[in-house]
DNA sequence: CGTTCCCTTGACACCGATCAACTCTGGTGG
DNA sequence: CCACCAGAGTTGATCGGTGTCAAGGGAACG
């Protein structure tokens, strides 16, 4: 926690992180994707942080067994939601993305069971634990809303089980993509076929419960068949019907029946 | 959901199921586990169920993509939570028990992505739509324990995807093994190093991503092991310790720390 | 310009999948 | 009481996907 950088609320330098609206940008469409909510419900979202943090890449945002004080939710930038093993092994059970909250939970169960890590620079917002308690009483469509979120979460879970129980790497790592894929376009950060994709080959394998090299391979293998480009920490997808049907991708896990751009271009 | 059989609320034949109060006693004592409960409370929960209903074995009690207009919670009885993919395969994300809810989510999500089956013969609670969406604003005390509930089984399915990731079929058996004997005794169903497992080496074998061959294989070289002893459903477990330190077990997950019992023998 | 990650590639071992046959058990009906 | 049957458990032989170990290459960064 300590040594990260809190960030001005006027502006920062690069312009991706113009001001602190934009910055809330991902959450609003997030937590909006089922429900509108007013204009005041959005600036009640707006000032939720008590704070807004840089964090580097690869620095814990949470141990496994801390206490938080706040709940933390991302700004800008990618996270994991990993399980450490007693023999050191490391299985990721989530990506984290813009508008993703790290602790939702730790209001109630007070203590992680896991721990949250950075995969590259990122933006943190803090959110004090007493508005977290009150925010429901006064805001029932925002409790709805955040009730909502965190149940997708759980149903994403589920999927990650049967992509690791029940798929080959191959599929998995397809499934994975379309999931990340669908998921950045709800909230509004990219609008073709390619996707940013900030991880090193050993974060998927953890993901994926395989060994880098094995990663390595499939992406190899995935790269041959023709239903991805990488380069650059940029995925493209040529063909995503393709790449749905090899995975056997279906969006009904994500609840997006009602999906409706709330952002505007 | 047509061919159930209702159950008289006053008294069906066998010592089990003896009388309604009964019948939610796991679910009261795993509400209570983390915050004492009123009785008041308690009488509301026990008066939650406008329905019970006996379920066969094997029939599903939620399909896939279903709608269902009440809340389903095991009184009696084992059942599993699944996804099914497209080829066929089956991948069980959660074993329900006694005082497990089904759908706790369906009230905001409205549709199910995934199937409950039952494993064993069950008995049913039917909880409307609408008392669960009423009871938070009535009873806090039980928004709190039913929420809680909810990230503790969210925590089980992260569990559940470091087991099938990263630990080979005989540690993922174990600590499988550790898990149900944990809540099993949680709810006030055990009181010994023994529990019942009263399922198919299918079933095991499609909860940790494995085939029903490998399942057998596994649960032999438990045996020869001398860490489980199995016949007739029941699973003796020699030397608990041993167990939990072979499948890597820690009970912080299940957020126990104030775990005491809330049952009386 | 050297260090440090990260990616890449090869050879080989092993865990778990697959296919197939057989046994055991409990239930059903003659 | 016995014959039959279906579902579950058991076992062996073989195959393939992943893990493991090891070495080298390339790009970013101080």
């Amino acid at each position: 926690m300590t040594g990260f950088q809190t960030v001005p609320h006027g502006a920062p330098g690069t312009a991706a992180y113009r001001s602190r609206g934009d910055l809330t940008h991902a959450l609003i469409a997030k937590l909006g994707a089922a429900s509108d909510l007013s204009a005041s419900d959005q600036q009640a979202v707006r000032e939720l942080c008590v704070d807004i943090r840089r964090v580097p890449a690869k620095k814990n945002i949470l141990r496994p067994d801390e206490r938080p004080s706040h709940v933390h939710v991302m700004l800008s930038g990618w996270a994991a939601r990993y399980v450490l093993q007693k023999d050191g092994s490391r299985q990721i059970v989530a990506f984290l993305i813009p508008g993703d909250f790290c602790d939702l939970h730790v209001t109630i169960l007070g203590r992680m069971d896991h721990g949250i890590v950075t995969l590259t620079p990122a933006v943190v917002g803090y959110v004090s634990g007493a508005d977290m308690e009150e925010l429901p009483h006064k805001r029932p469509n925002l409790l709805r809303a955040l009730w909502r979120a965190g149940l997708i979460d759980e149903s994403i879970l589920r999927a990650w089980i049967a992509n690791i129980g029940r798929r080959d790497a191959a599929q998995g790592m397809a499934h994975l993509f379309c999931e990340l894929h669908t998921r950045l376009q709800l909230v509004g950060l990219i609008d073709d076929d390619s996707l940013p994709l900030p991880v090193t080959q050993e974060d998927l394998a953890d993901a994926l419960g395989i060994t880098p090299v094995h990663a390595n391979r499939t992406l190899h293998k995935l790269r041959a068949a023709g239903l991805i480009r990488l380069k650059g920490g940029i995925l493209e997808i040529p063909d995503l019907p393709a790449l749905k049907a090899f995975a056997g991708f279906t969006l009904g896990y994500l609840h997006q029946a009602q999906l409706k751009r709330t952002w505007d271009r």
